[in-house]
RNA sequence: UGCCCGAUGGUGUAAUGGAAGCACAUGUGACUUUGACUCAUAGAGUCCAGGUUCGAACCCUGGUCGGGCAACCA
């Protein structure tokens, strides 16, 4: 994960033009998220979008809480917004900014638009606001309080300020141009009265300024020289460019790029909030959401999701990215990255019948089959041991390299182990291997120097940990569950998208610390939960390995 | 439907008037004390029709298809 991907797109082709014309001397960006709601990987594209150009530019990026609309938004999310933007390593020095600490300017700058004639206070019921409003085919209809005079508009807009209204009966609106092509245009509402109280202004205002008419005076109070947002936005930038315009402010500028998409994930806000409140995750930390606490929970790591946004790049074209590239890029990571464990997802017994009963042995086994400066550890041995059900087959061919009765196989850096015989249940599973071992073959090679088909992981049944392993699987069973319209998402949940288990651990992986990633040789990559303990060892599962193993 | 935006292998992207390249995915083979990793190898692409040009993925015109917008949300 070490190699740099080059970063360069449209956004960076203007910003180039831009300081070659000597227009900027530093590129100012920002992320401006509504803590009202948790992020989810879509907006770790908008993050490294935002943070990794003014990085590239040796500029820097804000992070501003657009926090204008007090029913929604809460304190829990601006605390978990600030954690998971730093998990993705990313840190805004002391540029933390609130849409909310520029609330006086704003109104100072309505004041301004009315005395230029350019805002007006409109009485129309939000119904009548639609009617007259007209649709795209048909243009709209002035609004009866268009043409109050500055004066007027000027003492109700102070008593809206003043809380003399109720909500909903008056708002501010831009006055441009009410049989514009452009619906937005069509003098949008710019200022509404929620008697509220606001997080962080608590009951001082009772009027509140919609997202147009804020975000870009936000963008141009902090000197923002590049506002990245999504392709919706891209009909609003008219309006964002006349209100810095008709103010004669900075002027920011805001540029379109379209939203992350990726099969088998849904990031709807809304639709995450479903699965939380229905109870069909466990929250919003749930290793299954698509939400950066849930992913950091699964052992996602923020190097692999850089990576993932960096590869898909920013483009104005909506696309679907296949699932498969993060986890390639995940496999990538932590195959590189993680220590090496023995754990038994499935396990059955094997009873070395010519090994004493009562000797323990360790070995030492390699941390990493790349990386020997990551050492040995040693991992006990004993005459029963706990292997993987996938490692024997009755009547094998050989196509399959595992155990099957009279075959040869390594025990990975223990000994070479042949299976004898096998002991069933009643329904005929395999329950014990009866076999014997080596003695000459003490780390796994033989020294007549004699290969075997495989080499399986195993773990000794008198030192093994008993861990709750959680096997995550995809959420979904289709590609995209938003794409029959017929359906509810929900329809398209997958059943086994966890299953519980309880895993035969090597006994090291008792001591692991809640968040570490290991790879369990053979099965998969796992990070232990954040509610590990030595006590209760609990293990997720990140990814399996590449190509699940053909059971032959 | 009105306006806006876009279109490069199956998927995500690069090439900015001068050899269409990379990654993922897929197939085949090699190696292996992880059926992983690694390595080798194969197939597969410029939406369509015109135009400009010595030369077009790129510029122009017209289509086609896809996406977005029509909250007192952001």
């Amino acid at each position: 994960m070490s190699e740099e991907i080059k970063t360069t797109n449209f956004i960076h082709d203007i910003i180039d033009a831009d300081l070659a014309a000597g227009k900027h001397q530093e590129i100012i960006t920002r992320f401006p998220p509504e803590p009202n709601g948790y992020l989810h990987i879509g907006h770790a594209k908008a993050i490294t979008l935002d943070f990794g150009t003014a990085e590239k530019y040796g500029g820097r990026c804000h992070l501003r809480m657009d926090d204008t609309n007090p029913e929604a938004e809460d304190d829990e999310y601006v605390r978990a917004i600030q954690e998971d933007i730093k998990w993705l390593g990313y840190d805004w020095g002391g540029h933390l900014y609130w849409a909310s600490n520029y609330f006086d300017t704003m109104y100072e700058y309505a004041v301004r638009l009315i005395k230029k004639g350019k805002a007006y206070i409109c009485e129309l019921t939000s119904e009548e606001f639609k009617e007259y409003r007209g649709v795209p085919t048909r243009p709209g209809k002035e609004p009866p309080g268009r043409n109050r005079s500055a004066e007027e508009n000027i003492d109700l807009f102070e008593r809206m300020k003043n809380g003399e209204f109720k909500d909903g009966t008056y708002v501010l609106r831009a006055r441009i141009d009410m049989t514009s092509p452009n619906l937005h245009l069509r003098d949008p509402a710019i200022y509404r009265i929620k008697h509220a109280t606001h997080h962080n202004t608590g009951d001082k205002w009772c009027i509140y300024p919609m997202y147009d008419f804020a975000h870009c005076i936000e963008d141009s109070i902090e000197g923002v020289t590049h506002s990245m947002c999504t392709m919706e936005f891209e009909v609003h930038r008219p309006l964002y460019d006349w209100i810095l315009e008709e103010l004669d402010v900075f002027r920011s500028r805001q540029y379109e790029f379209s939203k992350l998409n990726l099969t088998y994930v849904v990031l709807s806000k809304r639709r995450l909030l479903q699965l939380v409140n229905e109870g069909l995750v466990s929250g919003w930390d749930d290793p299954r959401m698509p939400t950066l606490c849930g992913m950091r929970r699964r052992g996602f790591t923020p190097e692999a999701i850089k990576k993932l946004c960096a590869i898909v790049g920013c483009t104005k074209f909506e696309g679907i990215t296949e699932i498969e590239q993060f986890e390639s890029i995940v496999r990538d990571d932590l195959n590189e990255n993680s220590l090496r464990a023995m754990g038994i997802v499935d396990p059955i017994k094997l009873v070395i019948e010519n090994y004493p009963e009562d000797l323990t042995e360790e070995f030492e086994v390699p941390n990493h089959p790349k990386k020997e400066e990551l050492g040995t550890r040693k991992v006990p041995f004993s005459r029963e041991i706990w292997i993987e059900r996938t490692d024997y087959m009755d009547d094998a061919p050989n196509k399959f390299k595992g155990f099957t009765v009279g075959r040869e196989v390594r025990l990975r850096s223990a000994y070479l182990v042949t299976c004898n015989s096998v002991e069933k249940d009643a329904n005929g599973n395999v329950t014990v291997l009866r076999c014997t071992y080596d003695p000459e073959t003490k780390g796994g090679s033989a020294p007549d120097g004699r290969k075997v088909g495989s080499t399986i992981h195993w773990v000794s049944a008198k030192h093994a940990v008993d861990a709750e392993v959680r096997l995550y699987d995809r959420l979904y069973t289709v590609e995209n569950p938003l794409a029959d319209k017929e359906k509810d998402f929900k329809d398209f949940l997958n059943p086994d998208s966890l299953e519980v288990i309880t895993a035969k651990l090597e006994p090291m992986l008792a001591e692991a610390n809640p968040g570490a990633r290991y790879q369990f040789e053979r099965v998969g990559y796992f990070c232990a939960d954040k509610d590990h303990t030595p006590e209760s060892p609990i293990f997720n599962r990140t990814l399996t390995l590449r190509a699940p193993r053909k059971i032959a």
